[in-house]
RNA sequence: GGUGUGGUAGUUCAGUUGGUUAGAAUAUCGGCCUGUCACGCCGAGGGUCGCGGGUUCGAGUCCCGUCCACACCGCCA
């Protein structure tokens, strides 16, 4: 037997006992006399104890040990004489009388501590390292809690697990799949599912009608913070329910997740919010409601005064900021310099600063008086110490930069806190976008997704009002999951393919297996899916999905641990038949 | 594909207008130290300034190219 205790599970109601520890050591003091030595493991730290009277031979032994030295040691759990309160183990430390080393280490490239001198190049080089750190540690073992408690939930209301193959078929709405090569019929390919999507909606055919999964999906897409190109979903499908009974089977498990792993009762139904109304007062599909700051249109109200820009826009819209008329020429153009990045793409900014004392400044004055400043204000809710930030344009980009505007005042308010959550039901989506290259509706979801009943008449009149039966979970300002009441109708789901521009035997030769399948009895079905690492990040209180997941790639979808994508043997693509074309 | 920021000691970073031998902290190594827990004190070693080219008497610093990392836009049904 290696071990009789772990490193975090001493106290003084073990004093006095033998035990014996297995770890790495995590940093030793040498105070001459005497040699302090810190021993980690997953659970936690224990101080060793050398003393130079006691014994000698085994305290210069003791500081001869480097960092991250696997060591075993017994001794005798004793009372501490300083305690350290900090520590769960600072009362007690271990009067060693015995340590093998059982393996020496290297001088690891950064410091193995909460706090670590690598930067996070480094840290992904050398995962295995990096994963002995509290940080990401604790991070991992709060996926491994999250996924227990989904799986827990999902059994006790009857979902059954069933895991979906993971060579599929390449489909060619949606994301870019990742694909495989077939070496038994050379020149064919599988593809790694964006989803499980088409597979789940075969096993409520074969009348599993509770279905969930955890699953990893893969996506050959561009990566951030929070998209890795293979992620996990908690998938799942139901059968025989509408809408609300989708919403409310799953607001009860996010509830029991919130309740299990942050302790936080939501008594309250989550609101739903409808899209439409989510980018007409926010100004995106994915708000943060922990905030405010609701736009307010004033386009007919500030038009004819001869200022062009405002007299030019199809829509003149803009947010309270609470509290910050006393905002420096510094800060205004700070915030201006912001909208007018790129990536916001607003041409500029105005605002209107609405003193205590009553006044009103503006960056418009030249063509505006106090009074019709006065009116804006009224009209955006405004109270003496606000500011009016105001953008203008094309009606669609001036929204998305108002949006983004708005959560950067809420950062800078301090307005986006950690430990609030704020979830909503985003719900009646459009059915399909219009796509300006390919000139055709896209499924905005994907093609099985069911319109709202009383839309499907517009379907060949007027595609792009089309509601779809469709919504997404949104915490916080973050998709975290999205689903919806499939087509199960035969002549609805052969009217969307004639709407996306599919003839019935393209159709036929990229879905013929699931519109086969759905002329054997399909009920009525629908679903959704939820982005695993996002909402356990998003427990985890961070952006980044990467330290929630062990082995994450990089930026450029390198995992610089494995070394990978990396060249394959010249065999290997000669049984696959694959010639690679040289890059010049 | 695009925009921005960065790349200097093992590591995290500083480096002024282009000018002497490129610094700090931390880590490491050596010495001292009997209650430390960010131990303390003394000392030492450690550099292809991402790479290639150019300008210049002289380049970490300026210019061009290139690679890599991160954040974002496009993309992600």
């Amino acid at each position: 037997m290696y071990r009789t205790n772990t490193c975090g599970e001493l106290n003084l109601t073990h004093a006095g006992k033998s035990v014996t520890l297995c770890g790495w050591i995590q940093k030793s003091r040498d105070l001459g006399g005497m040699t302090f030595v810190d021993l980690r493991d997953r659970y936690g730290i224990t101080q060793l104890v050398f003393n130079m009277d006691t014994d000698a031979g085994l305290c210069e032994k003791a500081r001869r040990l480097g960092r991250e030295f696997v060591v075993q040691a017994t001794g005798i759990v004793r009372e501490r004489s300083n305690k350290n309160p900090r520590m769960s183990t600072g009362e007690i430390e271990i009067d060693v009388k015995d340590f093998t080393i059982l393996n020496k280490s290297e001088l690891p490239p950064f410091t193995i501590e909460d706090e670590s001198d690598g930067g996070e190049e480094l840290r992904m080089k050398y995962r295995y390292l990096d994963l002995r750190r509290s940080p990401v540690k604790n991070n991992i073992i709060l996926r491994h809690r999250v996924s227990q408690e989904v799986r827990k939930y999902m059994d006790s209301i009857g979902f059954v697990e069933v895991e979906t193959p993971i060579l599929i078929k390449s489909t060619p709405e949606g994301a870019r799949d990742f694909i495989v090569p077939s070496r038994m019929q050379p020149g064919t390919f599988y593809a790694l599912p964006q989803s499980p999507q088409t597979l789940k909606q075969l096993l409520m055919v074969a009348g599993f009608d509770r279905y969930f999964q955890l699953v990893k999906c893969f996506r050959d897409e561009d990566l951030r913070a929070d998209r890795q190109p293979e992620f996990t979903q908690i998938d799942c499908e139901m059968s025989f329910v509408e809408r609300n009974d989708i919403l409310e089977t799953f607001e009860g498990l996010a509830k029991f997740l919130f309740r299990q792993v942050r302790g936080i009762d939501f008594s309250e139904p989550f609101k739903r919010l409808p899209y439409s109304e989510a980018i007409e007062f926010y100004g995106s599909d994915k708000p943060d409601l922990r905030f405010g700051m609701r736009f307010s249109e004033i386009t007919d109200i500030v038009k004819g005064k001869n200022f062009a820009v405002f007299d030019s826009a199809e829509y003149i819209g803009g947010i309270c900021a609470s509290g910050c008329s006393e905002y420096t020429r510094k800060q205004t153009d700070e915030l201006t310099e912001f909208v007018k990045k790129p990536q916001t793409g607003a041409k500029g900014l105005i605002y209107v600063k609405f003193n205590t004392d009553g006044s009103l400044k503006s960056s418009v004055d030249k063509f505006y008086s106090p009074e019709d400043l006065k009116k804006w204000a009224e009209s955006m809710n405004a109270q003496p110490g606000d500011l009016l930030l105001i953008l203008a344009g094309e009606k669609k980009k001036t929204l998305s930069a108002l949006s983004e505007l708005r959560l950067e005042m809420g950062n800078r308010l301090g307005l986006r806190k950690k430990d609030e959550f704020y979830p909503l039901w985003v719900i009646d989506f459009p059915l399909l976008e219009w796509s300006e290259e390919e000139n055709r509706y896209f499924a905005m979801h994907h093609p099985f997704t069911s319109p709202v009943p009383e839309d499907i008449k517009l379907m060949e009149t007027d595609p792009g009002k089309v509601r779809a039966n469709a919504y997404d979970l949104v915490i916080n300002g973050v998709e975290i999951g999205g689903g919806s009441i499939r087509i199960h109708d035969s002549s609805v789901q052969k009217l969307m393919f004639k709407v996306l521009g599919f003839t019935e035997a393209e159709a036929e030769e990229q879905f013929g297996f699931l519109l086969n399948a759905f002329k054997y009895g399909a009920p009525p079905h629908g679903g959704i899916a939820f982005g695993f690492d996002r909402w356990v990040a998003m427990f985890g209180g961070q952006d980044s999905i990467r330290d929630f997941m062990a082995f994450p790639k990089n930026n450029s979808g390198r995992d610089v641990m494995l070394d990978t994508p990396a060249p394959v043997k010249q065999k290997q693509l000669d049984e696959l038949m694959i010639d690679i074309r040289r890059k010049k």
